[in-house]
DNA sequence: GACAACAAACCAACCAGTTGGTATAAACAG
DNA sequence: CTGTTTATACCAACTGGTTGGTTTGTTGTC
């Protein structure tokens, strides 16, 4: 008979805060909205969470989890060649730019730009997240090095954090043009910079 | 006798507002310690603005006026060979990191992220200021594009876009690891990729 | 003495966080 | 099987402090 409300409140606020915070940021999701939205009280919210700042912190956990999920079951690590799997990933990046902005772009990096001066934890999970994250590309981007560019001038780790600036970075500017096509041309960049950086055989060059 | 105070309150209405907005976002610079800071009252604060979000917009046309000014005196516009112009404004940008993470960072990539959904007005003045940054760029390119790659699969415009995100990019990630290095090490990876774009002559290769 | 430039005190709305509870059900005693 | 206790899950109403913005009045200068 009585109906048991699928997802209980405390996934219920983590998720809401997610899309909150992606859409609107840290200091203008209100708690009184964040409980609104995910219909539960204040008192609620209070008993899950000691404090905005401390929900925030596991939102961002959650963030990482959920993410984390999508990338690890991603079809680019079937890819066998090392370089061809890190284009792969770029291209996983960008079937993902798909819908509103808010919805494709990325939570800790939103959250970053505000919370650096005044929430040190939020911050450094959010760097965390991010660097983890990159260290995910590590494997393929060593081994590609070693394969196709032995002697290159560049770390395997700043090539990875690079790519995650890109990123980053095309996502300021899509919500600066409003234009998520942005995001699309800076991938495809970046695409051409791995693949200048890799040279597969040096035949004959193309017209 | 009186010392009179060389900068009107106006003005250090403007700078003081810069400053505290690159370090902690829109929202939490309130009305009053922003006047705390810049030694003036509230009373003056709405004498000389309507309203915060008017302060904030006239602040990033500042911000347009000061590093537009500081971008036209650069010594990279010098530069003959249109690719070395554009690699010598990569090198400025890297000498332009010196000092604490707000100091070199930019306000319009800041404000973007926390302004999206919430202020129409300064979200499309920041994107104004970004995108007219960008297009100072584009004679560079496209003399460098017709000259060293003409048939290259790149539109100039989206090269111009993409330098910008490579350096909002890095300011994302530097404020999330808390490191200027990772800034740098971006602007590298651009300068490798505009220099492989735009191949010199396909001499010997070096090894 | 007219007017621009400031300043202090004030306000309604809103903020994160607190309070003092209730509903439900398992745990246990007799 | 019944009555009591206890722990968990939850909530409406409230609070003290802060917010952007106003009002009213005082300067300084021509």
């Amino acid at each position: 008979m009585s109906e048991p409300t699928a997802i209980p409140p405390k996934i219920r606020l983590l998720n809401t805060a997610l899309a909150l915070f992606r859409e609107r940021g840290y200091s203008d999701t209100t708690v009184d909205v964040l409980c609104r939205a995910a219909g539960v009280t204040k008192g609620s919210f209070f008993y899950y969470f000691e404090s905005k700042e401390a929900l925030a912190l596991a939102a961002i956990q959650h963030w990482n989890e959920v993410t984390g999920g999508l990338f690890a079951g991603a079809p680019y690590h079937a890819v066998a060649d090392p370089r061809e799997r890190l284009l792969a990933y770029l291209d996983f990046r960008a079937t993902l730019v798909r819908g509103g902005l808010p919805e494709f772009t990325c939570l800790l990096g939103t959250l970053v730009q505000e919370t650096f001066a005044t929430h040190p934890a939020l911050r450094a999970a959010c760097g965390e997240g991010i660097e983890n994250h990159a260290q995910t590309l590590l494997p393929a981007i060593e081994a590609a090095r070693k394969q196709y560019a032995p002697e290159a001038d560049w770390s395997a780790e700043s090539l990875a954090r690079h790519t995650q600036a890109v990123l980053q970075g095309a996502f300021v500017l899509a919500k600066a043009m409003d234009n998520p096509q942005i995001v699309l041309d800076a991938i495809a960049h970046l695409r051409r910079y791995v693949e200048l950086l890799l040279p597969t055989k040096p035949k004959e060059s193309e017209t």
